[in-house]
DNA sequence: GGTCGATAGATGCAAATGCATGTAAATCGG
DNA sequence: CCGATTTACATGCATTTGCATCTATCGACC
């Protein structure tokens, strides 16, 4: 192993981009799938985010924080999907700037049947690649690293 | 761990999940530093990996595989950075459909200042959260992800 | 209460992107 | 060797994206 004995600045480098190496080679075959046809792949990010969303509803700018698009465009991504009637807007009642976002009934639906081709897809690429210990362990690994980068 | 005793193809997408949201977490801050003022992320990425090639001259097709762009807009962002000066075209010998890249010396240049400043925003970040062995399992778990995932 | 800087979101506009398609060259099947 | 299919790349065009900027509201401070 290369980066064994070298810096640790090189040694966050190249583990950088080799998570980053593995999350393009794997995104590439997700998108390509025919889960993604009628939906982009951050379309389907937020829908898949306002799912996990216990209360339902969510400020936009805490969707800004998980998904990889500059504020414009989310405000403008939101817009086309209530356009769709896949989501829906109010403004915030606690904060006159602020607006809040739900799934729609159609929005909930397309995203539990996007959600479950995604899966499979995903698990055909995951499953065969790392053993289940393997798996815990990079899921354990990179949740720590989120954690840290969203925390400073 | 709530994932432990759940279906493997549930483990794999919440792996899956954990480290989409580890990359978008970290590339949001990448982006944001200084680094990419004059060049996008996709262009660096370019740069970078033509750095990285041995011979120098790299197919088009082959950088696509790197980059998470379409075919036509990669063609189009190496037409950009032509025009710019920081990379030089040339059909390839044995194929004639296809085109070779490499660095020009202004793009060597370029790769290398900001490639500097870049490898320090990313120790920053990683550095302080995953120990010299965490990254080390880390590089391990995406590569191995990694080259199974190329491999089908 | 009134002023000032910060924050949330929307919008004009130029640039980047993807899809569908076009062209040319390589490869395959006979 | 020839037609059919596939592959590599380019291009027209509509959509999406980001930057800069605008408006409105919030919060801090006096």
């Amino acid at each position: 192993m290369s980066a064994k004995t070298e810096s640790p600045v090189r040694l966050a480098a190249e583990t950088w981009e080799s998570l980053f190496r593995a999350q393009v080679a794997v995104m590439r075959r997700l998108q390509a799938g025919p889960a993604f046809k009628g939906l982009a792949i951050n379309e389907y990010d937020v829908l898949f985010t306002l799912s996990r969303c216990p209360s339902g509803w969510l400020r936009q700018n805490e969707l800004n924080d998980h998904v990889l698009l500059s504020q414009s465009s989310l405000s403008r991504l939101v817009e086309r999907l209530e356009k769709r009637g896949l989501v829906e807007r109010m403004p915030a009642p606690d904060d006159g700037r602020g607006v809040l976002v739900k799934l729609t009934e159609a929005g909930w639906e397309l995203q539990k049947q996007i959600g479950r081709e995604h899966v499979r897809d995903i698990a055909a690429l995951v499953v065969p690649a790392l053993t289940a210990a393997e798996q815990q362990e990079l899921l354990r690994l990179t949740e720590k690293l989120r954690a840290s980068v969203a925390a400073r």
